[in-house]
This record gives structure tokens, C-alpha cells and sequence, in this order.
RNA sequence: GCCGCGUUCGUCUAGGGGUUUAGGACGCCGCCCUUUCACGGCGGUAACACGGGUUCAAAUCCCGUACGCGGUACCA
């Protein structure tokens, strides 16, 4: 039992939950599911000054929504709990102690400023950013370079200070990561990383040791930018003398355009970056979810279309990509139209309900229904129902391409002949609107597409749509006889 | 600068020494279906970063270069 799989997705409230991090809680997900372990959620609120109080809660409800159900949380309790790392200083303080007592740790006291200043006065072309490390520490002002007496003075003087982590030099750190392969580090190249912070809050290089292994996780799989700060994780569970998980590095998100998919320019190309607006356009979370999962993954065959329990079933941490995958909004709603495809008329109607309404006033349920049942094939988004307006109210304005090619001198005419035969017809079904129009046009010796399209564009004021003579029923005999006489007396 | 990780069609990717005229998907283009537009079907466009090496044989292994990304905080 105690060796089963664990695994956390540990996000920061900042903000709302990123794309990116539901990414890595997806695959985080499909890992603990398919292994029949167990998925944690552990908030990450370290950070006084970043704290953003909705946060968690659109953490949980965006992970709700799209369907990843979490075994233990801040929300949903479990036995290694708190699961809010602002709730577990005291086990902080704790491990810093040991480590200070150990000797893997030291007090410093030095203020920011001082710490700019050393690396001011150090810095040279070849080294732009000296590092508080074995190299630079016995320059500054902490428990190595003061004496025990002066350091035990200043914290009875209540001077603040950090606990930092003693990197021993000219050691190499390995580690194996589930999906790179075998990654080494030079601790030459890793600095005394700030463990405790002045506020008494611990850093998440600390924290995040601490917790993992307090709460029993066996995997860490979390995003490439951690992959350069695993090496002082490596060295805490050392120091602690703990084994440590084992590691997966997952490929970023990048913008289409290559580098950080950031707020600033995913909006520039109209990619929202955070769930709920997700959520908000009308995406549907299956089509997010399958897009996320092959965005850095695939099965091996050619199978692209997956819901998430078959994703359960054919994911591989192994598979996993090793470099960053562009963002492709237009293979995102590709996937949202195969799912939209997938809904019932009922299921469309509730969505695009809000949409509708909100355009041309209340309309009733059965209509609404019986329209997305005849577009169902031609959306993207649910929501695109409502673009269909003319299904509702008369069209106020006329396709201006339609016009140009469609509408013709003898158009009004035709069109007026269409309404006064529709006035005669009292079944005004699909084959009587159709079997009318044929007749028109063989008594008028008009073809068939002189009086189709003028009369799509009567009824409609579009060129494109369903069937037209599905269309005309719905939109209903009174109405179309209607359209049909305002076009011909508006556009002549 | 330094450290790390990457690099196959525009994009997501398959392929990991001979099975490859490098496969699929999105996008784009064309055709079919349909007197509309989609959906669907069929077809097309388009890629192994570069240079060395290893080998009978390299997209696949090794080295270097270039480029990209990440990191280089008392943020995560």
C-alpha cells in the first residue's frame, strides 16, 4: 500500500488557473488514474504578496469542469493534510531546524540591498550574476562568517534573517527524470537557495520537499521550468536523508509564435490563457482536454479522438514529448466541432440558450431544439447557434456578396410568385415548399437556382445555411411569405 | 554570460540504424456529395537545422555549431 502511486498537482494562487497548469494537472490525472493511485491537490501559498484570494476556488471549479477529480485536497480532506501550505509552518520550521542542526543549513542576515550590492561589485562580463554560493557566502554576513555568539546576539535582537541551503561545491547531481532521461548537475553551478524566508514562510524549494514527502508522493511531474531547480531538491531530500520521488519534466506551451505563451501576447492572437475563459467562450472540456493531453503526447497510433477515461487507458508518461508544442487555436476548435458534434439538440439548445436569448429576446424550447437539431452539423462552438438569428426574427440587413451574385432583375418577382403559391399551400412541409418552387420555376421557365438562392436570401439574408427547405419550415409559413414580400418590395 | 533542456511538413506529431517514394492530424488548395454553406469522402501542398564522425547503410548513434526554450529571486 504505502508503495502505490501519488501524485500532486501543487499550483500557486496567483491567478486563474493557466492553461498550462491544467495541462499538467491532466497529465498528472492520467497518470495516478492508470496506475490506480491517488491524485493530491496541494495549494501552493507561500507567497504572501502574490496571494490572490479567488484563486484557489477557480482552481478547484476549473479542474471540476473538466473533469479531473481530485482524491485529496484542501476541499476534499485526506490523512496527510493540511493541504494549504500556509496551514503547515510549524512543519517547516521544524525541517529547518533539523537542517541547521545537521550543519545542511546556516542563518544569514543579509538584507536585500546587501545582497544586490555583492553581486554589483562581483559582477564581470564573463559572470553577470554572481550567486550567493560557496564561492561568495563567506563574503557576506551569516552564521558561517559571524561567530556563534554574534549570530545568537542578533536573533535575541530579533534581526531578521534567512536560512539558506549549504550547496557543497564540486559535487555532481544526478537524477533520472521519467521523461529526459538521465540529467546532471554541477553544484558549483547551484547557489545557496533561501530555504526560510525573513516573513518566517518557507520558499517552494522547502516546502515542496517537505510536503512531498510528508504526503507520501512518489512522482513529481511538473513543468520544464523546474527541471533547472531539481538538482536543490535532490540535495534536501539528501540533506533529510529521504529517498527522493522520481521526476517527469513536462514540455512547455509555447505561443504560436514561439516562446511564453503570457497573458499579453495569447491575447494579441485571441488564445485565452486562463480556464475559465475556456469556460466562458464556450469551449467545450472534452475538446480542451483531448487538444491538452496530444499537446505533448500521442498513443503511438493514429487514434486522436479521446475522452478521458480513454485517455486513462492510453497514456504513457514515456510518450510524453521532450520539447515545447505551439499553441494551434485552430486544431482546438476543430476538436471543440467534433465534440459539438457529439451533442444532442437538447444538450446544444441549453448551451446556446443564454446566446440566443440574449439576441433576439425569449424564444421557445421546442423551436430553439428543432433549430440546433438542423445546424448541429455545421457548428463549431454550441454557442454559434445564435449567429442563425433569421430561425427567430425576420433579417434585418442582406448579405451584400449574396446580393451581388444571387439577386437578380427578375428576383422580386420571383419572389412574390413564390409567397402568393406558399399562401395556397396549407401543408407548408419540406416537400410541398420544394415541389411549389420546382412549379414556379417551370411555369416562369426560371432554373432552379434563380429562385433558390434569391429566396435563401429573402428568408435568411444569408447564403449560407441548412437545407432550404428545412430552414423554410421552421422558420414557418407566415413568416417565410412574409420575408419573401419584404425582400422583393426592399431590393426591388 | 553561465547552467540545463530541446530541434521531423506552417502547427501538433509518428518513426529511434536497412520495413520510408519519411506516416497521421490541424490549416491551406482541389475534386466528389449538394443547385447554398457546412459535415462527410477522396486527392494535393508541405519537413528530417547545419557540419563532421561511426557504419556496408544514419531522420534514427556520437561530437561540434547554430537556433529555440527554460533557469540564473527572501516568485512559484
Amino acid at each position: 500500500m504505502s508503495d502505490s502511486v501519488r501524485v500532486r498537482f501543487a499550483p500557486s494562487p496567483t491567478g486563474w488557473l493557466h492553461i498550462g497548469g491544467l495541462r499538467t494537472a491532466l497529465y498528472n490525472y492520467l497518470f495516478a488514474r492508470q496506475h490506480g493511485g491517488t491524485f493530491v491537490l496541494r495549494i501552493e501559498d507561500t507567497d504572501q504578496s502574490r496571494y490572490v484570494e479567488e484563486a484557489e476556488q477557480d482552481i478547484v471549479e476549473s479542474m471540476r469542469w473538466v473533469g479531473l477529480e481530485v482524491d485529496e485536497g484542501p476541499d476534499k480532506g485526506g490523512n496527510v493534510g493540511p493541504y494549504r501550505q500556509s496551514q503547515r509552518t510549524d512543519l517547516y520550521r521544524e525541517h529547518v531546524d533539523q537542517l541547521l542542526a545537521s550543519g545542511h543549513a546556516y542563518v544569514a542576515f543579509d538584507t536585500a540591498e546587501e545582497i544586490d550590492a555583492m553581486r554589483e561589485r562581483l559582477k564581470t562580463p564573463d559572470n553577470p550574476s554572481p550567486k550567493y554560493d560557496a564561492a561568495t557566502r563567506m563574503q557576506m554576513m551569516n552564521a558561517l562568517t559571524l561567530d556563534a555568539d554574534e549570530v545568537q546576539r542578533r536573533l535575541d535582537a530579533g534581526e531578521e534573517y534567512v536560512v539558506r541551503l549549504k550547496v557543497e561545491p564540486g559535487q555532481t547531481v544526478r537524477f533520472d527524470d521519467l521523461i529526459r532521461g538521465p540529467v546532471a548537475f554541477e553544484t558549483d553551478t547551484v547557489d545557496d537557495q533561501v530555504l526560510l524566508k525573513s516573513d518566517g514562510f518557507p520558499t517552494y524549494h522547502l516546502a515542496n520537499v517537505v510536503d512531498d514527502h510528508a504526503m507520501q508522493i512518489t512522482h513529481v511531474i511538473r513543468g520544464e521550468e523546474w527541471l533547472p531547480s531539481t538538482p536543490k531538491h535532490v540535495l534536501l531530500y539528501d540533506a533529510f536523508g529521504w529517498p527522493p520521488p522520481a521526476f517527469a519534466h513536462l514540455p512547455l506551451i509555447m505561443s504560436p509564435t514561439g516562446g511564453k505563451l503570457s497573458k499579453r501576447n495569447a491575447d494579441k492572437m485571441r488564445i485565452p490563457v486562463s480556464v475559465k475563459d475556456y469556460i466562458a467562450q464556450g469551449y467545450e472540456p472534452e475538446a480542451l482536454v483531448n487538444f491538452l493531453a496530444l499537446l505533448g503526447w500521442n498513443p503511438g497510433d493514429e487514434r486522436e479522438l479521446f475522452t478521458l477515461s480513454e485517455l486513462v487507458e492510453a497514456y504513457s508518461i514515456e510518450r510524453t514529448a521532450h520539447s515545447g508544442a505551439q499553441f494551434d487555436i485552430d486544431k482546438l476548435q476543430w476538436f471543440n466541432g467534433q465534440y459539438v458534434r457529439e451533442l444532442s439538440p437538447t444538450e446544444i439548445a441549453e448551451r446556446a440558450r443564454p446566446g440566443v436569448e440574449e439576441r433576439v429576446g425569449p424564444v421557445d424550447p421546442a423551436h430553439l431544439e428543432a433549430v440546433a437539431a438542423l445546424m448541429h452539423e455545421r457548428l463549431t462552438f454550441a454557442h454559434n447557434l445564435a449567429d442563425a438569428a433569421y430561425f427567430f426574427q425576420d433579417p434585418t440587413t442582406y448579405d451584400e456578396q449574396g446580393l451581388k451574385k444571387r439577386w437578380k432583375d427578375d428576383s422580386a418577382g420571383l419572389m412574390r410568385a413564390y409567397a402568393d403559391r406558399l399562401e395556397a399551400d396549407d401543408t407548408f412541409t419540406e416537400e410541398s415548399t420544394e415541389a411549389v418552387m420546382r412549379q414556379l420555376g417551370e411555369d416562369e421557365g426560371a432554373g432552379f437556382g434563380r429562385i433558390i438562392h434569391p429566396v435563401r436570401l429573402a428568408t435568411t439574408g444569408t447564403t449560407a445555411g441548412a437545407g432550404m427547405f428545412e430552414t423554410l419550415v421552421l422558420i414557418g409559413r407566415e413568416a417565410t411569405i412574409r420575408r419573401l414580400r419584404r425582400a422583393a418590395d426592399e431590393l426591388g
